[in-house]
DNA sequence: AACTGTGAAACCTTTCACAGCT
DNA sequence: AGCTGTGAAAGGTTTCACAGTT
């Protein structure tokens, strides 16, 4: 793809290189670590084995080392992985350490509940500022914000930050449009629609309707072979 | 695992037995096609090509062939796929057919988001009944249904159920396994916890603050790559 | 000519099983 | 003895490219 992509360099490698690339399931399953060690370290656990972590965690315990080991991440062998300094080296990995705003737009019902929501406030990451499009709702008081005015977007928007659109479907396009001119490179998509956005600009998505849908089949399945058996 | 993963049976197959799978990716997808599909349904379309819909979805078409191939749907090659027909074939397979019934238990800010969000209702799928553990806010009307009680869930889980838990990480795993006891096969969990299910269960979660600490993973890693850069 | 359906290749993820360290 | 880190195998997903159908 780019330059970084080069066979192995015969020039010599000052520093090891351990940044190896942490395959994206990897990251998808640092934060679920992240939260499992988090609640170790309050019970005054120090260290933990991989079997633990992983039982914690809900995930294999192969999987949960064979992550780890993307990140280079030290443990030891015969003892286990040392709470704290695993919690340090995940944080950083995700970046959490540097200051980070988040963004919401909409703040109907959908919004109103993400503001409030005490999981994102819980480690690194909160959300920094209430946007709508509505007059009306500007200057309201939610979880400690007052909301602001779509038009004050790009004042913001300064450094880094993540945009969290939570408007009806409609609506999504126009913001996360504008959410992309303010310079914002990562968005995490609410509304029941598909946004694009520039190859530069990193886009998540979550649909609950999708997530029932998705249930409903297996449901359905169950359904059938429950039928099947009985023939 | 079972009997069903027997090689194929010597004996006859009365039907050409089109069940073929259908991997969980694809599935994963379906919904998204059949709102593309709704969509264009709307706007009087009547066929389209797997690129319109593949556009229209956000995947490449390649993808959605394949995916629309394991349902054995049959597109018209030369012209493309029967919207109406597409449409009728996923909502079969999804089981949306079937009256489906949806239990949301926890009524704070995100119950009542998830009970207002209109993605839900939209096909199919609705909440039939909003639980509460607190006595104060049984009673209370919010999206047309009326709060009661979580000791009324074995009356309100009939037939086939989908259990939905929007309550506070702490109360999330005795919630599941009531709604288990009460004979919830399928659950869809917004807590920021792990929970454990048995394993008839199917059991989906969305995690708020991941999906955000995972976006800090990216932007982190362009903030990296920008200082590699300079260098 | 246009477009689907699908083997085969490429890629990514998970799981296994054990060498190697403490 | 106990537990991590990791090659190698197995399994799943995406993409390619084209034969086959209308």
């Amino acid at each position: 793809m780019d330059a970084s992509n080069l066979p192995e360099d015969a020039l010599a490698t000052p520093v090891p290189r351990r940044r190896e690339v942490v395959p994206e399931a990897t990251v998808a399953r640092l934060p679920i670590y992240l939260r499992a060690l988090h609640g170790l370290a309050d019970e005054g656990q120090t260290t933990v084995s991989s079997e633990a972590l992983a039982e914690a965690a809900g995930v294999n315990s192969a999987k949960l080392r064979k992550d780890l080991s993307h990140l280079g991440s030290y443990g030891t062998r015969g003892v286990g992985y040392d709470v704290d300094h695993l919690i340090a080296q995940i944080s950083r990995e995700l970046g959490l350490s540097r200051r980070c705003s988040v963004v919401l737009v909409g703040v109907g019902n959908l919004g109103r509940a993400l503001a409030g929501y005490g999981g994102f406030a819980s480690r690194g990451l909160a959300i920094d500022a209430l946007l709508d499009a509505d007059r009306s709702r500007v200057g309201e008081q939610i979880a400690g914000l007052t909301v602001r005015h779509m038009d004050d977007l790009p004042d913001v928007v300064t450094g880094v930050s993540i945009g969290v659109i939570a408007t009806p479907a409609d609506a999504a396009q126009e913001v996360c449009d504008r959410l992309v001119s303010a310079g914002v490179t990562s968005i995490l998509n609410f509304a029941p629609t598909v946004l694009s956005v520039p190859s530069h600009v990193d886009l998540r998505k979550v649909d609950l309707s999708i997530e029932l849908q998705i249930l409903s089949f297996h449901e359905h399945r169950k359904a059938a072979r429950a039928e099947g058996a009985l023939a």
